[in-house]
DNA sequence: GATGAATGAGATTTCATTCAT
DNA sequence: AATGAATGAAATCTCATTCAT
């Protein structure tokens, strides 16, 4: 009953242990400023176990944004799932919406997955680190980092073609929109830890921010 | 009597010289890849130099959001001159169109502007070093960190009273909504060297979103 | 009665593995650039089964040093058997040309009984880790280090009595002029991959660094 | 009076006090044995000083190569002018004599000497650091390493043109054959820090090596 | 004012060795 | 006997900052 695990489970719950705190640390004070070290003292092994995990720094960070980009493909596949029956309209709305939520439960997720879109974009002109180059991590996200654009798009277009979405424009160039409004949107939000932002209370921002997204599907202009 | 001499305004030369390369530096490599060393070298003086005009690296920084800063509500006003006559809804499009035209000059001062946001929310809270708590930039950005906000909200407020800006909502709110755009905007064409960002060229989404704002404004619902 | 049984020749067996890979390994590589698991890997064992063989990484390179001197003396043995019946003289040319073709197996062997020589002379002034005073292999090469000088001598000796060689110097004296050149033709050679040096084709250089020691034996001024 | 001095003969001064320790630890205990911070120790400053003189540990190794390889010449020219109007047999066994005590004096030149050597050689073929691609050192030594190699050949051919040096041979295979002698000699001689070497006083070998030496230039056979 | 040599804390990374399983 | 995860000391190198000249 209990050995039905695959026998490299404690491996994996020991990576998830020090991804989990990573995270936690990158998020509270940036990548720049945690010392390995000190991720291996809260994880409450050495620092050179880190580095059996993961191979460097660099890595566990990419190890990272292979879990931003699986978590958010996840949530969205689930919202999807759960919208079933649904018109592509909704489901559009329901993935944005996931988006939202999805950056208030891991607001470090958002910049990871940000950082990795400048990042990806320069890997032709630009140097890159060795290391980063033969990461496993780094090819692993090479692998699955359009399917959130194209889950959202296959989305719109779907809304298109069964009428719940009017707006005829392209369906990168409405995804596009609505990911702007809502990547600013968690910018602002991110800088606030308050309830408010220049007095407006942050839930009220958003709920108009999707409100517009909704509009500009529905528009026909 | 002693203030007259234009002793100073070689010392601001200087200043200027070490700012504009440090800008263009920090654009390029960002800020923690550049050491000053650098930053000295490409000005053609000392490192020392570059300690004597600003007491430290992170200082060197809050002078150039300073800058930033002023570059911003500069450019504000010069477009409120420009459209003097103008109703409001003219003008608050004209300062969004602003906004979006800046960072091609200054790229870096858009980081530098998000980054202060996120820098003074945690102003409180947090540690910040004793070093910015007495930098004289620090001081006089907080003297003008929300001009560019009361700007535009004033506009807003104007167009509602002048009937050219239909929608009733608080400024505040529609100001956080547009600059959410922008700043999504800025973001993911920052991201792209090219031309085109998943195949959408990136003056269409701008227009596209410059069109939403207006729609915003006037939308009475 | 316990003692027969075939139970050590299969740990000997794998000890013999772990030597052969570590030889190679540090021939190509360099002591210091070879890693202790890399060894295990290639023999395909685990990086605790070379430690349960050897108790430390240089305890192995001990037990190489054992081997290499075995080797050279196993030739020696092997081609005084050869040259039963021969003069002195030409027993030596022997052995010399035994320990110039002894580097082509086992190009490391120089090496490894160059560096024992430097070693041993630093044992009693010098630090010695303890992990070496104790070292089995270190005790065992001890034994047998001065055999293959004294195996050379003799045979110069007896070059001597029989009127082969006519060179009535000293025969340590004889020996290690005849060493040095030796060694300093290995130095050389080995440090080419190529067929020539400076020029000089290899087997050249060694045909004639074999003539002058032969004259060198006959030389009776 | 006291101000002739190139005014960066302070830079120069402390670069040498570096080169010196660096030496003196290197042949003590080895390169891998010895730490950068140690060698700053010494000298009385600060790991970070050592870095600024040179960039990294691998280039102060190629400076001291480089330093071994300049003693070496003007040791060769000096015994060159010393030995004006003699013949160019003379002159040789001088250029010899003088590599001899030039071990003597500086037993880690020969090592590094040896290991350039080595090292040259898998130039192609093998890995190189970046570091040591640039490194300025480098170049200084590759523009010198065959200088030592040209001066004794062209003084051998002298001495075959002059009529001193009776050996017709390729003197290139000359030049290796004696210094395949000098450098075994060296190699047994660096093992023993006593006076004998399996009890044949060190002098004693190294005159007779010399010797043998002479009468290969003088042989005719 | 200007210089640049000097500092030294601190960061990442490696790897021989140990030991619980 | 065998395994391989875990350790942690140690090594190289960086760079913001200082300060004597």
């Amino acid at each position: 009953m209990p050995e039905i695990l695959p026998h490299n489970s404690k491996r994996d719950l020991k990576s998830q242990a020090i991804l989990n705190t990573a995270e936690k640390l990158f998020a509270l004070n940036g990548y720049d400023n945690v010392k390995v070290e000190e991720i291996a003292k809260q994880v409450g092994i050495s620092k050179g176990s880190v580095y059996f995990y993961f191979k460097s720094k660099e890595n566990l960070q990419m190890a990272l944004t292979y879990r931003a980009f699986q978590a958010l493909i996840d949530a969205y596949y689930q919202a999807l799932e759960t919208n079933q029956g649904h018109t592509g309209f909704e489901g559009t709305i329901a993935l944005i919406d996931v988006y939202l939520h999805f950056g208030k439960k891991h607001p470090y997720y958002y910049e990871l997955l940000l950082d990795y879109m400048t990042f990806i974009r320069s890997e032709v002109n630009q140097n890159m680190t060795p290391a980063m180059q033969e990461s496993i991590y780094f090819r692993k996200v090479k692998g699955i980092h359009n399917l959130p654009l194209s889950i959202v798009v296959e989305e719109i277009e779907r809304g298109q073609k069964d009428g719940s979405i009017l707006n005829q424009k392209e369906p990168n160039l409405l995804y596009l929109t609505a990911w702007a409004m809502v990547i600013g949107f968690s910018k602002l939000g991110m800088a606030s830890h308050n309830e408010t932002f220049f007095k407006v209370p942050i839930p009220d921002l958003q709920a108009h921010i999707l409100q517009i997204v909704r509009k500009l599907l529905l528009d026909q202009s």
